[in-house]
DNA sequence: TTAGTGATATCC
DNA sequence: GATATCACTAAA
């Protein structure tokens, strides 16, 4: 089922661990929809967090991690690769969370491409677009944390914050994610 | 390893 | 108005 606005209205380092294993869901123009498993998300935490595009203050591009959480925030890097993220946590509280890749889509400019998602996509809400959203499916898989990539212009202790969560083995019912 | 790509932010 | 920066990828 699709997953609801109370998934998203927690801290992002709840969120993109949970994002792990679930379905995220694609529908292009044509018609044809494409259903991915999320392997691989990471957070970005607000003002304090020097890896976050927002720890700068708010700007035009940014405002969006401070609305409200469900908001997809599409950005273009390099001039090249659509990245696509979603906020989570309080209003006015700028955080999100990257979905970095999904299982037969390695990379998040990858990701996009595959998906056919580009910049028009920006500042849609994730609750009621009918071209782009997230679903459960009751599966759960063990979660292995790691270091965010490519942020190397943050700080030494913000790089080695293990905010990176990749997907690991499929567990079976009732058993717990293992810390 | 290196080049390419273009929106954004920051500097004049 | 101009330019430096960047959460990447593909080709070699």
């Amino acid at each position: 089922m699709r997953l609801e606005d109370t998934f998203y209205q927690r801290d992002c380092l709840l969120v993109a661990p949970d994002l792990v294993g679930k379905l995220l869901v694609r529908t292009l123009p044509d018609g044809t929809q494409i259903t991915l498993r999320i392997a691989e998300t990471e957070a970005y935490r607000g003002e304090e967090d020097t890896a976050c595009h927002a720890h700068k203050g708010r700007t035009k591009r940014t405002q969006i991690l401070y609305g409200k959480a469900g908001q997809i925030y599409v950005y273009l890097c390099y001039g090249i690769h659509w990245l696509l993220n979603v906020v989570t946590g309080e209003e006015d509280v700028p955080q999100g969370v990257l979905i970095r890749a999904c299982v037969d889509a390695k990379g998040p400019g990858r990701l996009t491409k595959a998906l056919q998602v580009d910049g028009h996509l920006n500042d849609t809400s994730i609750f009621t677009s009918r071209e782009l959203w997230i679903e459960d499916d009751g599966k759960r898989y063990d979660i292995v944390p790691d270091t965010r990539v490519g942020i190397g212009y943050a700080s030494q202790e913000d790089q080695m914050r293990l905010w990176r969560f990749k997907m690991g083995a499929e567990l079976a019912e009732g058993q717990e994610i293992t810390k």
